[in-house]
DNA sequence: GACAAATGATACTATTGTGGTATCATTATA
DNA sequence: TATAATGATACCACAATAGTATCATTTGTC
């Protein structure tokens, strides 16, 4: 059970990298050495991020990623989300054949205040604030 | 990315159910009939709960499970733990080959206390009071 | 225009986790 | 001794995780 996989470590270390090197224009042979980051796989990571629009992208020689927002507009939410969609710690799996208890379990709307809880204080976590 | 999977949600309804039979040994047939979970699946996860020393349980003819502590007792905390060990919301997987900022990182260090957080959060929901 | 250097899209593989099933061994009671 | 219960364990299918590999496309430079 982790939140942090793999590639959400990743992609938060890119983008930290990012957010340190002043808006400059990074290519993924530079996140590659100073990361260690197997290549293949961080490419990968960096088109999920594109496609998410954390990053920007420029094509071509000379090409190469920047982060779209500032540092501190940046939450890891964001990053976690495009590798995990959106967090769900519940989820009755009997809701399509009618959980005719889904709207009195308590077990469910207390598990439901406990994640946004967590999810707000995630949120919060801004790749600036880790710097 | 669920912290409730299968297993874990008809170990809870398990538990719960016999949390309001007082106290009277039942089987598993009993809860497979009550409960509608798939019966070999069911009986792996009584099996599991008993290791866990969360239920106690009699062979034999007449045997059966009840639960070892009062209701009031058992955590839902006890039995998520029973099906995914210990919760980790990160772990630095390059730990093993020394992470130098394992000390330092300031993502390391607020994601445990937001881990913390929820841990406690869930701890305190107990079986008797979702009934 | 041709080449080199970059990303985009996509398909593939291996390992682990999830959600089960199936079977045989053991124990207690009638 | 037959029956009804759990214990242990091995197996299977599918999805997610952690990658690899390859070809297509774009852009700058000679």
């Amino acid at each position: 059970m982790k939140l942090i996989t793999r590639d959400t470590d990743y992609a938060i270390r890119a983008v930290s990298f990012m957010a340190g090197s002043g808006g400059k224009l990074v290519t993924a042979a530079d996140l590659h050495r100073t990361l260690a980051i197997p290549r293949p796989f961080l490419r990968k990571i960096l088109q999920a991020l594109g496609r998410a629009k954390i990053l920007s992208s420029c094509k071509g020689k000379g090409g190469g990623f920047w982060l779209t927002s500032r540092p501190e507009n940046i939450s890891i939410m964001d990053i976690i989300e495009t590798f995990h969609g959106k967090l769900k710690l519940y989820e009755c799996f009997f809701r399509k054949r009618k959980c005719r208890r889904a709207r009195t379990c308590k077990l469910r709307k207390r598990l439901n205040i406990i994640e946004k809880h967590a999810l707000s204080e995630l949120r919060a976590i801004t790749i600036s604030s880790i710097m």
